[in-house]
DNA sequence: GTCTATAGGTGATACCAGTCACACAGAAAA
DNA sequence: TTTTCTGTGTGACTGGTATCACCTATAGAC
């Protein structure tokens, strides 16, 4: 590998013997936007870090709905990817690039032997897992306990913290993630807009509520 | 700690010299049914591995509403309580004994030692992540994309399977664990009942459906 | 500038689920 | 037995959100 990342940075207090070995097996792969990276029910043979780029991880039902749950960034890794035990995965999860992305791409059997040689890579493994935890912990309690306007401000504050108060996401897109519909999100939507929470534009809009 | 409880079964692939300092380093503490044993926000300093008895894990949100998410039970831990680095918790988790509970409790410092002497026990600990991330996973799928009436029979089946077909849950626990009502709950059963796919007392229920 | 495709706006309606009110039933206590 | 308590059954109503129908606004292509 190349040591144009720097993944000193963007995967901080590990040890350096584990940075050389990331470096020396891991696969640099560049993925262009909209490229589904994992599909519901395929089995893992690789972990993947992210070095550049924002991947989406969403839920689909039968019916082809989806239900967003969060997005992975430069210096997060894939838990979902994170394999030790092979098992017949069922879960619907679905990993798509939302941008154009790259990934270093650790071959599981290093993965496995890094264990035993570097406790920080362990940490880093549970540490992973431990957030994406959390992650659906916070989706569970929008979902369980919030109406859709709470969920929807939700929603766009945590777009807001990764891309900015300028948000361009279509009313559709939003209803997608949010498994609702359109007609939906557009009215709520223009409520915030009287509340001077937010001002819409085509194809975009501007968060203003802090 | 006395050979009384069968580690070795309950928590089978790890290594032998594990076992020996489980037993010697684990500390057994019953705990009667109904006990609090994680609130939320609270800070924890021990691994908890169950023994015995059924451990209920379900959210809290500010008004005192509960959401059922799953049981612990013996040969598991609960993942919540593996903490490696300190964070400041807001996870609205609350763990609660569902039955008299025995727990192997494992202090923080050895929870740490042996992720470099025992790689059994590192996979645990990431297998107790993983296994908790799916549950989550399924919990999401049911209530983003299914009808009270699907999400019910989900968990009534789920009781099902731990519990046996004879269930002793009033309507009302029902409600709470899922976040509703008890009339709307009352409503379905009564439904199921008339499609035969369950005996109704008071008090308790028998699932006849496969 | 006009056309066309796509995004957004809005009323009408339907439906699920939550709430209120109250009746009833069975078990336990008096 | 009668009372009381707790659990269950059910109609009426309400509110949130999904759906349908159709309209308007804007950007980009022609």
């Amino acid at each position: 590998m190349q040591e144009q990342y720097p993944i000193r940075k963007l995967f901080p207090g590990l040890e350096e013997g584990l940075y050389e070995e990331m470096m020396k097996h891991g696969d640099i792969r560049e993925i262009p936007a909209g490229t589904v990276m994992l599909r519901k029910g395929q089995s893992i043979r690789s972990t993947m870090l992210i070095l550049q780029g924002i991947v989406k991880l969403y839920q689909e039902d039968e019916e082809g709905n989806e239900f967003f749950m969060y997005d992975i960034e430069p210096g997060e890794a894939c838990a979902v990817s994170m394999v030790c035990t092979y098992r017949q995965e069922n879960s619907q999860v679905v990993a798509k690039a939302l941008t154009d992305v790259t990934v270093l791409t650790i071959p599981l059997q290093y993965m496995d032997e890094w264990l035993g040689k570097y406790k920080s890579w362990h940490y880093f493994v549970i540490r992973t897992w431990r957030a994406r935890y959390e992650e659906l912990l916070n989706t569970i309690n929008e979902i369980a306990f919030k109406n859709m306007d709470e969920r929807l401000e939700f929603y766009i504050k945590g777009q807001v913290k990764k891309m900015g108060r300028q948000i361009k996401l279509t009313h559709q897109e939003i209803a997608t993630d949010l498994n609702s519909s359109r007609e939906v999100i557009s009215r709520l939507m223009k409520k915030m807009e009287k509340n001077g929470w937010v001002i819409i534009h085509r194809n975009s809009f501007e968060w203003i509520k802090p």
